[in-house]
DNA sequence: ATGAGAACTGTAAACGTTTACAGTGGGGGG
DNA sequence: CCCCCCACTGTAAACGTTTACAGTTCTCAT
């Protein structure tokens, strides 16, 4: 009852034939066409089908793309993972997906797996960019593509936001709309994001001549009850309430909705509300959110295809020095009801 | 400037050891400690990192799950994917993750890939069963767990959903709550999930003693424009609009309580909606969403169950005939304010 | 019919491991 | 002091392909 299963040889045998010519007739080399029929319907009838592993093993090229990523049910995450996919696909390449829980020692192994060839490029998007994880990407084995910054000089494309534009847009549409006392909740200002949007509000701040007063600022992790926790906070201002909050992503904001829903404050009469991301979530809350939408989905696709350059690039795998490409991705402000309160 | 990538011979010379010692330190099999200790210098200083594609050669495992579906970013699949990863990666198996469209051909194509050696199993969630489809299961070269329904018989475990409970408990909860004229917004009647739900409503209907008028039963896609669609067409019934919506997922209600807010009905006063899956945007939405949670976290930690007990016992891959297992996961109604309108 | 050249095919080596089997050497019991 | 056994190590084959090279068979012009 052992059903071997048939590899090149065995077509070979059956059909009378070389390896070389079975070889030959699944990748489309020359072959005369009485042998490419005979080989074909042996390797239907016995089942045949090549064995990707060994084809590896000659070719040095696994036909996989890793992807990895602290949470890929990060909706900011899975927009990029959304956009990444049909584009490695397109050139035949499988998606392998990473989620490191944000732990630098397991993205770094991810790194290491690339010298493991299990794959042949890497998209990755750290939250922390600690001192090893640049040396591991300066020594990558494959191309990379890092989603988010590094520092000026490393040896790898990257595909960034502009958090400093995003928060100075966000900034000038609430002052549009009237809003003096605008409050910030923020992530953990030890993670790049987080530290970016900091110094973004502050220096939009500066900018628009406003002074920041600290007792508007809370910070927390990038999740909802972070939200609803600073909104408590900045509500028991003894000046009183902000009349605008900017958060540092969507859930911030929703959570924050929570609060003033719960305090019986408006939205956006009392209290104008913008989230960053603009995730699904936004068009769904009530009210709908205002966000700034960073372009995850466009920096996926832009970095699938940074990775693709490479990938079909002849070897020069990893950036000659000075070469390596940094795009920046535009964001954009979209209005919802949290601001302007008009259309729902 | 070419840096040859060593290998296991590489690193044998350099340390002045024969291959098969290399390799045994490398596997934790018993070498002499003076001998390790050189080959790990060695491996170090030369950079040294094991090639997993000739190891799998040798092996006939890849290390890796294929985890197929039709959208990634449905949050139904994505919650799975949550909970498969971390269970497969405890295991010390890689995930590939293919969006398939929904296309049965892609998925078909999918299985081959089992044959490739691609991964070493599968769990995948089709969302139409073709004959095709199940042929290729039936013939998988290695494990498969499906999530969702298979016709009984088919060699292959499953992790399937409840859905005649889910609508019966979102039924009863209705009539519960008073409710008599009860609408019906459902996804496509040639999917799965669609005919599944389609039943159930009406035997539900049927259980509870209230015919069900096909004026209040409307088809679409699993979309928001769906849920939005059919409201406006139930709204407009002749006896006047129902009291409360069935909606086959929460995309679905969004888009209802889109058109009810426009139509300015107050949900749940004047008309209740439910949806199902209960994923993040029934909590997110106003007002909060009364869901039935299918369970797809948990059809995933169980799927991933399944599969690693194929994988861990030995070649038996393909559940020898009638040992196929199917587990089902008990659904559960997660009352909100779109039905109770109380705390929100 | 013959030869040149094209078109195809076969042989064998290589890819980087793991592992069965056959050494090799040293330590201890007799 | 010898021998046996054990612990370790080395040799070589195998995994299933691709591909350089050499060999074979055609085709066609002469």
């Amino acid at each position: 009852m052992a059903k071997p299963v048939p590899t090149i040889t065995t077509i070979a045998e059956a059909a009378g034939v070389s390896i070389a010519s079975v070889s030959r007739v699944f990748n489309g080399q020359p072959v005369r066409d009485s042998t490419r029929r005979r080989v074909l319907a042996e390797a239907e009838r016995l089942g045949y089908v090549p064995n990707a592993v060994a084809r590896s093993l000659k070719s040095n090229r696994t036909d996989q793309v890793a992807f990895a990523v602290e949470d890929i049910g990060n909706p900011v995450y899975l927009a990029m993972l959304r956009e990444i996919q049909p584009v490695l696909r397109a050139d035949g390449f499988r998606l392998v997906v990473h989620s490191t829980g944000g732990d630098p020692g397991e993205e770094i192994e991810v790194l290491r797996g690339l010298g493991r060839r299990h794959a042949d490029g890497l998209v990755i998007s750290p939250i922390r960019v600690t001192p090893d994880l640049l040396g591991a990407l300066a020594q990558a084995a494959a191309p990379v593509v890092v989603i988010g910054s590094v520092p000026p000089g490393t040896p790898v494309d990257n595909v960034r936001a502009d958090s400093r534009t995003g928060v100075r847009l966000a900034l000038r549409h609430l002052l549009d709309i009237g809003r003096r006392r605008i409050g910030f909740v923020n992530g953990p200002l030890d993670t790049v994001p987080g530290e970016r949007r900091d110094a973004a509000f502050r220096d939009g701040m500066a900018e628009a001549g406003r002074p920041v007063d600290e007792g508007l600022v809370h910070v927390g992790g990038f999740r909802r009850e972070t939200g609803a926790e600073g909104a408590r906070r900045l509500l028991a201002h003894p000046h009183g309430p902000p009349d605008a909050l900017l958060c540092a992503n969507d859930l911030i904001a929703l959570g924050a909705l929570d609060t003033l829903r719960a305090a019986g404050l408006r939205v956006p009469d009392d209290v104008a509300v913008v989230g960053m991301d603009d995730t699904e979530l936004a068009a769904v809350s009530w009210p709908t959110l205002t966000s700034v939408c960073l372009g995850s989905a466009e920096r996926g696709r832009r970095a699938a295809g940074l990775l693709l350059d490479r990938l079909r690039g002849a070897p020069p795998a990893a950036p000659a020095a000075g070469s390596a490409r940094t795009v920046t991705v535009a964001p954009r402000l979209v209005v919802r009801a949290s601001t302007t309160g008009g259309d729902q």
